[in-house]
DNA sequence: TCCGGGTGAATAATCGTTAACCCTTGAATC
DNA sequence: GATTCAAGGGTTAACGATTATTCACCCGGA
């Protein structure tokens, strides 16, 4: 149905291989054949079929993104992000979402491998399956960068935000706000929650503040976990008077139970969360956050992984840790 | 580096085709050389290479999805529905981002298409160009399906809400809870928004309430434009004590804006949105709004579009219409 | 002995492009 | 007049599969 090139030629009596050279602008061909093809290209509405094309050159202009949900905003913006920057370079964005399920990652990767893609960003489940996964990756000499989850002792180019530093920065300033007590709704005990844990940790102790392990409590990574976390926060005696979250859909879930108990926001208790995901300036009480650049992730991602799809040699492994900010809001602002 | 069919076939003295065949389980093949050529298929960890097999079968087990935006929470959840209502069928997904610029949404269903993805499902921009676009598909045969905004006029497949119906409910809920000068604040000036501003005047008039269109304001489609335009409201005298507003995230926006003039809400002025998003029920006060069941439109979608591509005649375009649902929140509990 | 028929596998022909070479022609150079 | 060279384009062979056709072999029956 759709024309090939092989019409273009036979219309024109000259061979395939000529009208490919002129679409293409490669090899040496004279002004008026060059013409005639485009001319008639045009015609036929001429597309050239990627699939013959990806065969042959071992190019298929396509990158993998594999994620564990994209309905969390976080990874939302990343997508976008990744698919901005990858266009303008002929890129193409095949999103696969495994749903937190290490299997599904593993067979995900696998078939995004089987369909070519030209390289993967990853935000892995870090399950103890991987470094086998991404060993298989390394061997078919698939470039790939992870995101926002790193993989201990990996080799592998990686973009995310500074975790300790998140948890440094958001217990800092609710000291500053005059807390005291202040508690922690953890994340997921492997990665990334771990290391927010350790940097409240560090920050409390460089002010001179015990950390009390009873006020470490899981949070999970959603509102509705975040609620029940704040929940058992708020049994204990004393409750605590500031409350740092793993990120902004607990706190958000954390804030909804202080509210509900009729608490008084900050100044009974201040919360922290991080990702400053893009409603969160709209909740009942605005929510102070840190900024973890979703953004700038996904786009230094995909200009990492395109830098490395086009170099010949294979480039060694780069790391890239963004700094983060935070964003103070109703949440915390109150007399020290 | 990867294995080829060719590569077990040498190995096992065999014929590519034979290979081909145990891999595909078709044609009469002997157990035992079945057996050898599954084994040493696992051995050297073959992949089927899709590129070449999409070249012969001119079916590439893709289907492209083609939004305005995807950090919208609306056409996060519409993607992701997607893409696990296709994966059990062998499909992968691309999505494509064409920021509600029709140039850019053409330019992205062509190369969609050069990529020769089975199908396309589309929230189209809906500009006057847009036919021309569906034309083009339609020429080469690749079925596809409209989501969210129809295209009047033309004969496609379709899965949306009935925007009318929740111009309707939300009107009425509106009037039931006692409001009587209900403004709107309307979306863009085509497609599914003219619908939802029509619903709104049918209820009005069928309650013996006359329109009045300095009540109609535009709030865009996102919570700042709902925040400017209910600003504008405001200003009106008498202002408004119900709001009917296009979608949730202009909801949201008005609100706001409520808020911020220490007008009490839902006593003052009753809010709707439209659209259900995940976390309208976490906002400063919780947003009653009607759910368009943006999950089902993603699987019905997807499922259409499958049946499309598998089908070996032509199918006639379907149009799924869902009925919308009044979900109520704090924004408008009140005695009437 | 010859023939029909079913098995199991090989051969040949694509699919639409690109990569690597090769060939022709005319003009310039010595 | 032979040699060189570049321009312009053609030939051939992949790329890694699938589809359609053909073939060799064995067995049973006439």
């Amino acid at each position: 149905m759709t024309a090939t090139m092989m019409d273009i030629a036979k219309d024109l009596k000259v061979s395939v291989v000529t009208v490919s050279k002129v679409l293409r602008n490669q090899g040496r061909i004279s002004e008026a054949t060059r013409k005639r093809v485009l001319r008639r290209a045009k015609e036929l509405n001429y597309q050239t079929n990627w699939v013959a094309r990806s065969l042959v050159t071992r190019r298929t202009y396509t990158i993998g993104l594999l994620l564990p949900e994209f309905t969390h905003p976080f990874f939302a913006e990343i997508a976008r992000a990744v698919a901005q920057t990858v266009r303008p370079h002929g890129y193409h964005v095949i999103i696969s979402c495994f749903e937190e399920d290490p299997e599904l990652e593993a067979s995900e990767a696998d078939s995004l491998l089987a369909r070519r893609v030209d390289g993967l960003i990853i935000a892995s489940s870090q399950s103890p399956q991987c470094p086998e996964l991404f060993q298989r990756i390394q061997e078919q000499k698939v470039p790939y960068v992870l995101i926002d989850r790193p993989m201990a002792g990996l080799r592998a180019s990686y973009v995310g935000v500074d975790n300790f530093a998140i948890g440094i920065l958001a217990t800092e300033h609710l000291i500053a706000r005059g807390c005291r007590r202040i508690a922690h709704l953890r994340g997921p005990e492997v990665g990334i929650a771990a290391e927010r844990l350790a940097g409240y940790r560090r920050a409390l102790v460089r002010h001179g503040i015990r950390p009390n392990s009873h006020y470490v409590v899981s949070g999970g990574h959603r509102d509705d976990t975040g609620y029940e976390g704040m929940r058992k926060l708020l049994d204990k005696n004393p409750f605590p008077d500031g409350v740092f979250c793993y990120n902004d859909p607990v706190a958000i879930g954390a804030m909804r139970a202080i509210l509900e108990v009729e608490f008084n926001l900050p100044d009974d208790i201040c919360v922290v969360g991080a990702g400053n995901i893009h409603y969160s300036d709209q909740v009942a009480v605005p929510l102070t956050t840190v900024d973890q650049g979703t953004c700038r992730i996904g786009v230094l991602a995909a200009e990492l992984l395109i830098e490395r799809i086009a170099s010949k040699r294979s480039m060694p492994p780069k790391r890239i840790l963004i700094p983060p900010k935070l964003v103070e809001r109703e949440s915390t602002r109150r007399e020290a």
